[in-house]
DNA sequence: ATCTAATAGTTCGATATCGAAATAATACTA
DNA sequence: TAGTATTATTTCGATATCGAACTATTAGAT
């Protein structure tokens, strides 16, 4: 679905660029939430889950910064993962601002099982491209990702 | 920031595809939000009239179609684009159970006026990229967006 | 014509998400 | 060391977002 919008050679090609990358975007979450490799938990769950387990311990605002999400955002995520005993907050006695989040056994074990369907369901949703292809789109999406900084 | 996950060479290349394309789109609609382009809208209110704009009025269930969003969702976004007295809703009277939502007067000269801006933020944004990688990654997007169907 | 599908939209309850304002603790500065 | 600035987190209010259950309308089938 490119745009009905009429511009310059250069905006039309920025603006379907813009356009497909969301849509790809879109799709392929919608297409992973489909295969239901995360039962009961949300996708903002699972990628906090997923940090911890790969990065290690953090405090939130760390989490936030690798999540790209906002303070108020992972305040929330936290307090739900904590009711579901998978995660938990410890005060950081060397900066009593900072909590340190880590996973229970709980959160462990749920996330270290979940994980490998995750991977197999992203395996097989980018099949549809070879892998020089992923490596391209890859590549392409890091130089687009990060015009800031890391 | 690539995975920490150890797989196979096909697991990792996947996630860290999968990875880097959630990225580069997250990161990239942060930057034009803070650009600032649509004052005053959210990003699905700016999409939805961007849709009637561009492709015309049409029915709730095709804009959720178009947008990738669902029916309760467009409920909600058409709910508060209506009070803006933005966009309108008419019973389609040769389907009772449809709304034919159009812009309003006003919707139209709002969207028409930031349209443009919006134009030049993704030129610029996207401007890391030489038009050809801009044409490769809308066609690898394109590619993988539409696994399913149109 | 009636009964059953399917379709369009709404409502509900839960979670996500942001920006802004508030709070608490630490760091910096004069 | 007192005062200010910065940092980490929380709270608040608004909007987004989904799936499931519900209502109304239309389409299809016998």
């Amino acid at each position: 679905m490119p745009t009905h919008y009429t511009g310059t050679a250069q905006q039309t090609l920025a603006l379907n660029t813009f356009i497909k990358l969301n849509r790809a975007c879109d799709s392929l979450n919608a297409r992973l939430a489909a295969r239901n490799t995360h039962p009961g938990l949300s996708v903002s769950q699972f990628s906090v889950l997923e940090a911890l387990l790969h990065l290690g311990p953090m405090c939130q605002r760390e989490l936030g910064s690798k999540l790209l999400k906002s303070n108020a955002n992972i305040t929330l995520v936290i307090d739900n993962l904590e009711k579901l005993h998978l995660v938990k907050r410890e005060i950081n006695p060397d900066d009593r601002r900072k909590f340190q989040i880590s996973l229970t056994n709980a959160g462990r074990d749920l996330i270290s099982s979940i994980f490998p369907k995750h991977v197999e369901a992203i395996v097989a949703e980018l099949s549809v491209l070879e892998p020089t292809e992923q490596q391209l789109l890859g590549d392409l999406c890091r130089k687009l990702g990060k015009s800031s900084q890391e």
